[in-house]
DNA sequence: CTGTTAGCGCATTCAA
DNA sequence: TTGAATGCGCTAACAG
């Protein structure tokens, strides 16, 4: 039998022989009841199964200890494992989850989803869309003057917004040298949609590891895909007619890695002797490409989990109206080494 | 600026010289309010940026117009997907949704969820968590009673269960069908883990078109997975192994394909003339597989899009006291062919 | 059409 | 250590 909803502190009061305020101090777990009426009210508690109505409990506190989750595009990679890490963090700091999904980054969504939350009262309400540079301009002055604390994921930080992210930068910089190491030169990029800042990230990264070595004209190795395998084919097409001596690329992530495989296949380009690739994610499926393929792996489960400790932070400072300032919280990603980058044939 | 969570009701009665229950009507669209009244009311709540506090609404009104999802495995394909389509509808609907993610599933997991979801009042549980069969004998009886309806995604119906599913055994047909119809002939299975729903019914599906065949000793044809590249690697191993003369493979899903696809390629089998794939889920890697990969394609979305929707007429047969009688509501996968499973050389 | 009264279930004052 | 009163913000039931 589960609890009845219609069971409440006052049958329990009732039935108990005690006061409401007393049964409310049993529930809480609060140190100013006698042990002998707080086992007795314990015994009524379990026979009614009576469980408290959080509802009724937060109105009167006035804290829900519920978070609002924000998310976009739940099916890039990566995604979902924010939100299990964000779930699993929340649960265990006895937060629940509100969970609102943008289907388009628009001034209307936006405000629906925030107005959504705050109206139902949610104590932080964590920011977990892609962050696009572009809606910057409309997007930022929706998050001043919020009555709730707010964290970001993945993204810059600015004023004095909390943000916890991957450091995608080092991703793209580790990738890219690890392509140098193995003798490789003339490394390639296929980057995300230039608005995105995980795609941004990357290629500095990138950037970084080649102007160390003087290149130069970098702008002609570069090529500009969508996340998805499909430019990834198109993209090496692209950046092989435009400069044919390329022998490496580093696609900004596995998908555009395959999609680049694929075409490198048709063109009768050997990986990783002709051309080496590597990608950025970490997909399980990544190991068993053909040829397996070297990437950037980001225990992005972390992110989410961090996340929830800092807003519990920020909740804290806010409640007793301190100041939290606020520093960026940066995941280390890690290269893993497969076949596909690795020279045979020096 | 946002709305200030000071903003009460009362505010804006007295701001608008009305009664809080004149405020209550106009924001709640009621239409016995004179539309001069509604008019002033309406521009108080503008200037004050009021938003009601729906957590008070709720414990008045004894609805929360929130749904609890209660998830596992969204590491899996398509568990997004059904999260997505859940979401989506639910907001179409006026639903929040509070999300539970399973780490474990386990009875005090199960409990601690279920009963978190209780207390905070949702008007119903989704229960989209992958459905094993061995783990029906304690959790059957923990749904029994609940006070709230219950929607449950890919199952088995049993007993007044509101179930929507998509048609996983027909897949299993349409992919041994295809692959008949190709003119192969002895065709082998990699299967899911043998508790999962999912797993049995894909099989059920091969069984049946090989069935009509008249081909027995299926038992050989056959190798458990644990729906991981990994697992349709080694599979396809033993398979070849115990019958060489195979000279096709139902994978049940995607990464497993794309393991039998490295394993055959290892083995010197060429695909699809030597050994012929067809996989399930369609992956948006599939399409980029070498060679690309038939599989069978699933809407999962509208799976979570119809468990709202199922879920909204429950909660009104519910409210009413009427009785839902519940059939199961199935959605129609698609076969995708591609070249993996296109027989050549006739 | 509008206002008054009451109460949702709980927690926070205060007294005792 | 316990209990009585009061209020969280809103809506339902009833008057007028």
């Amino acid at each position: 039998m589960r609890p009845n909803k219609k069971v409440t502190i006052k049958d329990v009061a009732k039935a108990a022989g005690v006061s409401t305020q007393t049964v409310s101090r049993v529930i809480n777990n609060r140190h100013d009841v006698s042990s002998a009426t707080r086992a007795h009210v314990q015994k009524i508690i379990d026979n009614l199964e009576y469980s408290p109505n959080i509802i009724a409990r937060s109105l009167s506190r006035g804290r829900t200890n519920t978070l609002g989750v924000v998310g976009y595009g739940l099916e890039y990679y990566g995604s979902f494992s924010v939100l299990t890490g964000i779930e699993q963090r929340a649960h265990e700091l006895g937060f629940s989850l509100l969970l609102s999904l943008l289907d388009r980054i628009e001034p209307d969504n936006v405000d629906q989803s925030i107005n959504g939350l705050l109206s139902r009262q949610v104590d932080g309400i964590i920011w977990a869309v892609h962050w696009q540079v572009k809606t910057f301009d409309w997007l930022g002055p929706k998050f001043e003057n919020l009555s709730v604390p707010l964290v970001f994921l993945n993204k810059s930080q600015r004023g004095n917004d909390v943000v916890v992210a991957m450091n995608n930068r080092l991703g793209g910089r580790l990738a890219t040298e690890h392509l140098l190491k193995q003798g490789y030169r003339r490394i390639g990029i296929i980057t995300g949609p230039t608005e995105w800042w995980e795609a941004k990230e990357r290629e500095a990264g990138w950037r970084e590891a080649m102007e160390q070595t003087g290149t130069n004209d970098m702008d002609r190795l570069k090529v500009i895909g969508d996340w998805w395998a499909a430019s990834g084919d198109v993209g090496l097409y692209t950046l092989y007619a435009r400069s044919p001596k390329i022998d490496a690329v580093f696609a900004c992530n596995d998908q555009m890695a395959l999609g680049a495989m694929q075409a490198a296949r048709r063109l009768g380009l050997k990986i990783p002797d002709d051309l080496a690739i590597v990608g950025f994610d970490d997909i399980p499926e990544a190991a068993y490409f053909y040829p397996s393929l070297s990437t950037i792996q980001q225990d992005v489960k972390a992110v989410g989990a961090l996340a929830v400790e800092q807003m519990c932070k920020v909740i804290q400072a806010h409640q007793n109206g301190e100041r939290f300032n606020s520093e960026i919280s940066w995941i280390t990603p890690k290269l893993i080494i497969r076949q596909s980058s690795i020279k045979n044939n020096q």
